[in-house]
DNA sequence: TTAGCTTTTTGATCTAGATCAAACGCTCTT
DNA sequence: AAGAGCGTTTGATCTAGATCAAAAAGCTAA
């Protein structure tokens, strides 16, 4: 490693060891060699502008995406039409992986915002994994961090009232964003509040109304998509909340 | 292959390729010789009795495990020692997976009734899924399956009415009984009322309910823990159901 | 068998949050 | 700059399903 080596402004950007995402995506803890192995089999840079598709129910499975900027929304389709959201996806996180068992998409992904994603042909990634122990590792962690998620919004869903579920949903996307380099009180949600309350399992009218509630008691400043976080230590109690007083059965047995 | 071979009784349960399971579980699609590998590592038959633990939360992890018979509940538990269960789990599904991003489990396993699983080291999951790339396929389609599982609970826990999340929770488990050999309309639950409820987000007290209604519509009979479908048909038209009436936000956008 | 549990059922209320309704802002278009 | 159209907010009701209460039915143990 020399320090003054020539590099191409395109190369800079477009290496996963140059990549600011590095230790939060696919390639988090790949040796040099490795990673140059990966970035090989990467069709790089896809764009995928503002309520366009990444992916669709029922298209076979071709590729696994790795989010390079941006932020997307990925929802189930009801036979009547209707959408459940089940996740929103930031940089460095990966989509497609719930393909994996029927070969085929069983959700859609679409783009909040203006978006950049790579693209990992599936079945050179599996390749690639078998001959790369740390990169199959890293990808059965992230399929299983996403179990993860998804369990702790079904914890949220089935018993938390509304004030703890979007507590909990800011709280979630400032870790998260603050994760990636942005400040962790003050941040733009890309999503709808229609998209917000849709995920938590509620009505529009109720994020609006907690948001105003929040801001009137002085834990939030909400300016449109604008979020400040003023008082992080109560947006916390609010959301671990639940103590004694909230029942809705659950004890143990 | 011939007829009259001589095979022991132990041999004769203690190997996958003479599991009943097969077909469900992690070896499915191997070939012979990769299967007696996949047998070697695994630790058979351990065996957990009812309401003892497979494995609880923050323990480290050592294992994957595959249900061989039974039933367990998974559960997350809050700060206030409330419970969510995230899933039940029956022959042929794996458990643990959970616990491979963070090392160490996030959540509880619970044996609803005396069971047995076969124990597989990860580590050595891990290094055989390099050698065998089928094995590798097969535990990230498991993965995948259970991500998508969960997502179909979240769809039910956010935006279906209870009598739907019930109808919905009664067809899935028929289902899946059915594929692991049992009547497709006539079964035991093993879980309680209680589990049954804390699962779907939902009070013991509507779950009872609700039973007693499909009851006296003639969907069902109950008998405690024995359900018999009577109407397969109008059960699958509640659980899909949700058509233009039961809204609650969630078209598109 | 009976006493003492737990689980389940059934009935009567109560409430969090959905639904309905309407006004108000932004953005984008022409 | 005016208008159309969406997203958001705020207010007034309404209801599915929770909670409270209590009886009934199983299960366990002595």
């Amino acid at each position: 490693m020399t320090d003054n080596q020539v590099i191409k402004f395109s190369e800079l950007k477009s290496h996963c060891q140059n990549c600011s995402l590095y230790d939060l995506c696919l390639p988090m803890g790949l040796e040099t060699g490795d990673i140059d192995r990966l970035d090989s089999v990467i069709k790089r840079s896809k764009s995928v502008s503002k309520n366009n598709f990444l992916f669709r129910l029922g298209e076979p499975l071709k590729s696994i995406y790795a989010i390079r900027s941006g932020s997307f929304k990925t929802y189930l389709t009801n036979p009547d039409g209707t959408e459940q959201i089940v996740g929103f996806s930031l940089p460095g996180e990966l989509l497609g992986m719930d393909a994996i068992s029927e070969e085929r998409h069983t959700c859609t992904t679409k783009a909040l915002e203006t978006s950049s994603v790579c693209e990992i042909p599936f079945e050179r990634l599996e390749l690639l994994a078998r001959d790369i122990p740390n990169l199959q590792h890293q990808l059965l962690r992230l399929m299983s961090k996403e179990i993860q998620q998804d369990q702790n919004l079904m914890l949220l869903l089935a018993q938390m009232p509304a004030e703890t579920r979007l507590a909990s949903f800011l709280l979630g996307m400032s870790e998260r964003l603050n994760q990636r380099g942005y400040a962790a009180n003050e941040f733009n949600l890309s999503m709808s509040r229609g998209d917000i309350a849709n995920l938590l399992g509620m009505a529009v009218e109720t994020i609006s109304r907690l948001l105003s509630h929040f801001q009137d008691d002085g834990l939030l400043k909400v300016e449109r998509k604008h979020i400040t976080i003023l008082k992080l230590d109560e947006l916390r109690q609010l959301a671990t909340h639940c103590a004694t007083n909230c029942s809705n059965s659950s004890k143990a047995s």
